[in-house]
DNA sequence: CTGAAAGCGCTTACAG
DNA sequence: CTGAAAGCGCTTACAG
């Protein structure tokens, strides 16, 4: 297959190669049957105008980088599924990049944002520190956030969040209101994490609204893995003060939470009740089903493209970043009492 | 931020930007001392050669394209993560595409072949038509395939496969001889599914092996999703003949099945044994655990990466694709009646 | 509506 | 070991 380029083109059409270029991309000012003698020109000769050099020479790729934290879990597939999809939907390519340490999310960012690879970047950092934010700071191409913290608001184009306090809230109150447990557990996410905060002060305030002090022998650390979740219930359930119900901060936890109560031989919901936070996929096959928080996490991803490109077709600078908190609703399963 | 290119470099390091660049690509023909100048100069100006003028002019990229036939599940999760990790640790991007039709996949697979925006592709397609055939042959970037049919080994760089057949007959076999069980059923997957029909040979292999016949009633087709599983463990349960046991040609019909058993009030494995294929993170929850089959999804990933980085670099056309098949390995749990 | 030419930021023979 | 210059394949003022 030889190489077909636009000087070949404009030769084959007898126009130049600035001709061939706008029948390409400012149609408007190529007469239609030039246009039309180029486009089934380009069409026999199999010709699609070299991506890397129309970058080079526009300044912009249509490509957009996406840095996670990590690669693993169906929260990511989901993040990546929507991006995709509405990266597609608008022709944009999607160049990706997880890390499995902040260095390498800091080199990322600086590798994507330093060239001309990528026209804007979508940054998932649930714990972002200050070399990230100056990097986004620095930065010439723009900047949408997923799930960040508060504090760096001000650099990014963008920052899409999730409702987390307004769910954990939520589901705490649901434990209270229609189950009136008092006394309510609650396994945390990593200390370090924006989700697992947020997630965690809806409880606390879900509790303090109903008139329920929280023990804090009630409140033990997690991490939002399985294990943690694990460790968590066994040790509530061997507190002084034994909980009725129990909140974890994540699905996962919920399902080490379930093999614990099962070791124990503890019930859920008679003995125990348990509720998570995610509505993961696996969350509906639990026995009995998890009642849980759902979160619209495509709905992040795309939203973040939409984003990032209307950033980038307008170019204004300086404008306010846009922030947006996506609400979560209450999956009610049998883990809570409900339905007995 | 302004904007640093080469010749700030130069200028700032009095040289020319020839010795910049080759400061930053073939370092041995550079003098250790201006070398050093200029890799302080550049750090201090915050210079990275600029990566699209780079792919103009070298005519590579340094990155893969990955085209993939959907983006949902932890299937494409843990190829993607395997093959980013991959890319990463030897300095490649990775660019993404899934694809809701086989229109999308040519597309993609024709903008990146034809570009120089990657140099070269994994391409996941369990139904490879002729189409794509036609453009794996005459693109001048190398293939590398994951999971295709034998069909397309001829034009491609390499292929990469699972061993279902072996797999399938292992399970089927271990049915058989471990538990005796002689009226097994088998609820298939797509029929244009490559992946699929191995499992069915596997599952027929092994009964004929083992002297027994396979009633072809006891064969329903099913289409890897869960609902189709669930319905066709309901009616294998209403069958004439009963069977003892039934492989699932994949865990998420697995998962299927076991609501239906559940429905029809049948305990597994006492009362119908049920395995599946894949041993998805889910399979383990399953109570009992699911008997299934491992397959390696990671590796395949990392090996499409590796075999695809090392055509890249040599650069030899015309050498045999390489194909390779990993192997499975069976995982044992309650499902099959193993523990009982 | 169209063309000649400069330019995007690099790499790499070629010459020294 | 280093530099001047051509070239990678496009886009886009500028001029007509």
């Amino acid at each position: 297959m030889k190489k077909v380029d636009i000087k070949e083109v404009a030769r084959k059409a007898g126009v130049s190669i600035a001709t061939v270029s706008r029948a390409f991309n400012d149609s408007s000012r190529v007469k239609a049957p030039t246009k039309e003698k180029i486009q089934k020109i380009s069409k026999e000769l199999n010709y699609i105008p070299n991506p890397i050099a129309r970058s080079l020479s526009k300044k912009s790729s249509e490509t957009i980088g996406v840095v996670l934290p990590d690669l693993f879990g169906e929260f990511f597939m989901d993040i990546i599924h929507g991006i995709d999809e509405e990266a597609y939907k608008h022709n944009w390519f999607v160049i990706l990049s997880s890390s499995h340490s902040k260095r390498n999310i800091l080199e990322t960012l600086v590798e994507f944002m330093g060239s001309g690879r990528v026209d804007g970047v979508i940054l998932m950092a649930p714990q972002i520190d200050e070399r990230i934010n100056e990097i986004i700071k620095k930065s010439k191409r723009p900047v949408v956030l997923i799930n960040a913290g508060d504090s760096v608001d001000i650099n990014c184009g963008a920052n899409f969040k999730i409702n987390n306090f307004e769910g954990a809230y939520n589901i705490t109150e649901h434990l209270i209101k229609t189950h009136n447990y008092k006394k309510i557990g609650f396994v945390s996410g990593p200390k370090d994490n924006y989700d697992a905060l947020e997630r965690a002060k809806g409880y606390y305030k879900a509790m303090h609204k109903n008139g329920l002090t929280v023990d804090e022998s009630l409140v033990v650390p997690g991490n939002f893995l399985l294990e943690s979740g694990y460790a968590g219930l066994k040790k509530l359930l061997n507190n002084k003060i034994v909980p009725d119900a129990v909140v974890m901060a994540n699905d996962m936890m919920a399902v080490g939470a379930y093999q614990a109560a099962k070791e124990l031989g503890y019930k859920i919901p008679d003995d125990i009740a348990v509720v998570g936070f995610d509505d993961i996929y696996l969350s509906q096959f639990l026995a009995p089903r998890l009642t849980t928080v759902h979160v619209p996490i495509q709905d992040l991803g795309r939203k973040a493209v939409l984003q990032l490109l209307e950033i980038t077709m307008n170019k204004k600078k300086n404008h306010k970043p846009y922030i947006e908190t996506l609400p979560t609703n209450l999956i009610i399963g049998g883990s809570c009492g409900c339905g007995r």
